[in-house]
DNA sequence: CGGGATCCAACGCGATACTG
DNA sequence: CAGTATCGCGTTGGATCCCG
């Protein structure tokens, strides 16, 4: 159903996070310094999320220290260019 | 901002009242007939949350007993026709 | 740097019962 | 017909502290 999408893209930060990643954010601490208000927890839980929907893919390079990047897949770079007209529509409509 | 269309399409039983809407039910009654498990407390808290967004309009119609019909603004009519491609996107992808 | 663990207040929403 | 009132519990998400 359509209802998970529309859950998960409305669960606080998803939509964000999705955005800063088109932007090209692509570790940790860029995600969470190109979104104002989102925290570390917040961050990781919806990472996990994105991550089990398949519309992230975590990949952990082994640097000292380690550092993670997270790129979109294919269904979350899909995804992302649909939510697109919705950002247009709520600048259009909004009071 | 976007979030709060985001947020408010992603609520429980939103998009599902707004489609209902635009394939033609503009009465309490039927909204609530053709969404399957939508209660009638949600459907009263939503259809104010959409009212107050002015996704939707209400109009008191004097008749005995009054019947209520609910409209979808412009706004409303374009925000669910952008929401159609999110509906194709989750059928295209899921699992 | 990239998180996990825990605690807790606020919210979401389903069930039930009642109303003009 | 078109709602409102109340309860009760599960889920969200912010804060804080800790870790390899």
């Amino acid at each position: 159903m359509f209802q998970h999408a529309a859950e998960l893209t409305g669960k606080k930060w998803s939509a964000a996070i999705l955005l800063a990643m088109q932007r090209g954010a692509d570790r940790f601490s860029e995600i969470r310094g190109s979104v104002t208000g989102l925290s570390d927890r917040m961050l990781a839980v919806r990472l996990r999320e994105l991550e089990e929907h398949a519309l992230v893919r975590r990949t952990v390079i082994p640097t000292v220290p380690t550092t993670v990047q997270y790129t979109l897949t294919p269904a979350g770079d899909e995804l992302i260019r649909i939510l697109q007209p919705l950002v247009d529509w709520a600048h259009r409509w909004e009071t």
